[in-house]
DNA sequence: CAGGATCCTCCCGGATACTG
DNA sequence: CAGTATCCGGGAGGATCCTG
């Protein structure tokens, strides 16, 4: 059987990206694939909540762990940290005590919501598409 | 209910959370929140990369399987069976031995590109301010 | 109050084998 | 070829305790 796999478009695989021909570049991209550079930046959890909440005020942690409600200490340390790290959100100390620590979304990280918006407006408009779908598809098998 | 904004209060909690301290539930009919749902859709690791695969043509499973490169046969079967529900990508067996099927997009699956584009548009023209603050914040501490 | 350290659990997801 | 069933290891992430 002489079906050793000869890779057609491995473009937008990690790392292996011997560059060839992309027919229609469209979402793979040169390089790094940039849909896997945006599902490591807001795939998780809890990121994007976190700069939803960021996006009309600057919050404290504590105050944040509230509004999201459903985040542990730990996990929205990591993810302040990370999207710090990133640029998205700045982090300011004062000195006080007891200590005080707000976070604030960067230029950076609010630029980031605007494509943001697009993609929950099409939540928004879809949802019924979505769930009548969901129903189809039971009535087919699910049943 | 007009095209929501990013909310500004404490409705995108995940419902079944006791409320305590935000007063006004704000927007959505019942409890869901866009972003939340948006994550719940394209956050896991697959969905996306599934969805750009089969962006320019139509694709049977194998053949799928090779393009993504690093996604397991069982990954690949739950992502597509997840997608075809939520009818985002249409199945077609032919009845053939042996057997094939392909997966397509379905026009609800292809208009959900349109906003992802954005997304990836934003990774790219961001990408090198993104390097910086991490640059930036490894001198600063990471050091 | 902000968050690090530690422990521990659960489940995601890869590998493999099997079926139609 | 197109999946499903089973096993299983590693990591995500919650709970708790502890510091400054």
């Amino acid at each position: 059987m002489p079906s050793h796999d000869l890779p057609q478009d491995v473009s937008f695989q990690r790392q292996g990206h011997t560059e060839l021909t992309a027919p229609p570049p469209l979402l793979t991209g040169e390089g790094g694939c940039p849909i896997r550079d945006v599902l490591d930046r807001i795939g998780d959890q809890w990121s994007l909540l976190v700069l939803a909440a960021l996006e009309p005020e600057t919050l404290r942690f504590n105050t944040l762990l509230r509004r999201i409600g459903d985040v542990s200490k730990q996990m929205l340390s990591r993810t302040l940290r990370r999207l710090e790290e990133d640029g998205f959100v700045h982090r300011t100390v004062y000195p006080e005590v007891p200590p005080r620590v707000e976070y604030r979304l960067t230029e950076l990280g609010r630029s980031f919501l605007e494509p943001m918006r697009g993609l929950v407006r099409w939540a928004d408009r879809h949802q019924a598409a979505v769930e009548a779908a969901r129903a189809a598809y039971r009535a087919r098998i699910g049943e």
